[in-house]
DNA sequence: AAGGTGCGCAACCGCACAGAT
DNA sequence: AATCTGTGCGGTTGCGCACCT
């Protein structure tokens, strides 16, 4: 099902996440946020490339993320937005909850756009049934009409048929805003849907990052490789225990705070 | 039971874009 | 204005499972 781990010419890690590097990562981001992709995973203790964290916390890690099976809803809606919109992925999945754009865009090539192919085959089929009929039997104008109501019940619903004019892509959150979105949803809710490892060791360190979490900006436009240490020395002294005890050494508190965070989960 | 084949999905890759320098 | 760096997106790959012969 997934790519096999292996590790290349630079000794990243590649293929498969293990459980521990789940771990890791989900601990990491949970705790400090993204602030640098790049840098993530040398402060998180992983032997991956930052767009390969990336990757694996927005499509699988990421508290919000809704599995399983798509329903009907989210089939109709998205088949209906890639008619307007085509392979705007991101932006699809701006519309479904939970839903990543990896995880979209796998159901729309495994099973969405057979079933629209099939539709529409369908669909012209009856089109030219309905042709055939109109010239050779044109009295029979009552045939057609059931014919034409059939076509349209199991043709995709067009904007046009809909009624549903298209929607503007600047409808949509941008890619930025969407990242914003996917942050701020990491409130003390979803933080439910982390594994209980993570969650253990989270509960206390929760109350004392209660604003970091309330402020879910802050992580993201805040926190550079630079000015991480200056972040959470302004949040009111919330890290100058870490900090404080680690000098201006950023580096060194993080790696200390990682290294509490695996102890206590092991 | 064993080998072949197709499918689903996680992950990788390359490119484009935006912001910083 | 040019270059660099980080991030995000869409296309593609390839592994593992399920089903078929």
């Amino acid at each position: 099902m997934v790519k096999a781990a292996l590790v290349d010419k630079n000794g990243l890690r590649k293929g498969a996440w293990s459980e521990e590097e789940d771990t890791k990562l989900r601990v990491y981001v949970q705790k400090f946020g993204h602030w640098n992709w790049r840098q993530l995973p040398k402060f998180a203790g992983l032997s991956r490339c930052g767009k390969s964290c990336r990757l694996r916390w927005m499509n699988y890690l990421r508290p919000d993320v809704k599995r399983g099976n798509f329903s009907e809803e989210e089939d109709n809606l998205i088949i209906q937005m890639h008619e307007e919109l085509g392979n705007k992925w991101c932006v699809i999945a701006g519309k479904l909850p939970g839903r990543t754009d990896n995880e979209i865009k796998n159901h729309w090539h495994t099973n969405l756009s057979k079933r629209v192919k099939q539709n529409q085959s369908v669909s012209s089929e009856l089109m030219n049934k309905e042709k055939s009929t109109e010239t050779s039997q044109t009295s029979q104008s009552e045939v057609s009409e059931t014919e034409k109501s059939e076509t349209e019940s199991v043709s995709v619903n067009t904007p046009s048929e809909s009624g549903h004019r298209p929607k503007t892509v600047e409808n949509f959150p941008s890619s930025h805003e969407i990242s914003c979105i996917e942050f701020s949803s990491m409130s003390n809710d979803s933080m439910s849907g982390v594994n209980g490892v993570a969650e253990e060791c989270f509960s206390s360190s929760m109350e004392i990052f209660q604003d970091f979490w309330n402020q879910p900006f802050l992580a993201d436009n805040n926190c550079n490789q630079d000015g991480y240490d200056s972040m959470f020395l302004t949040e009111e002294g919330l890290m100058s225990s870490y900090a404080s005890n680690y000098g201006d050494d950023g580096i060194d508190w993080i790696q200390q705070a990682m290294q509490e965070i695996e102890d206590s989960t092991s």
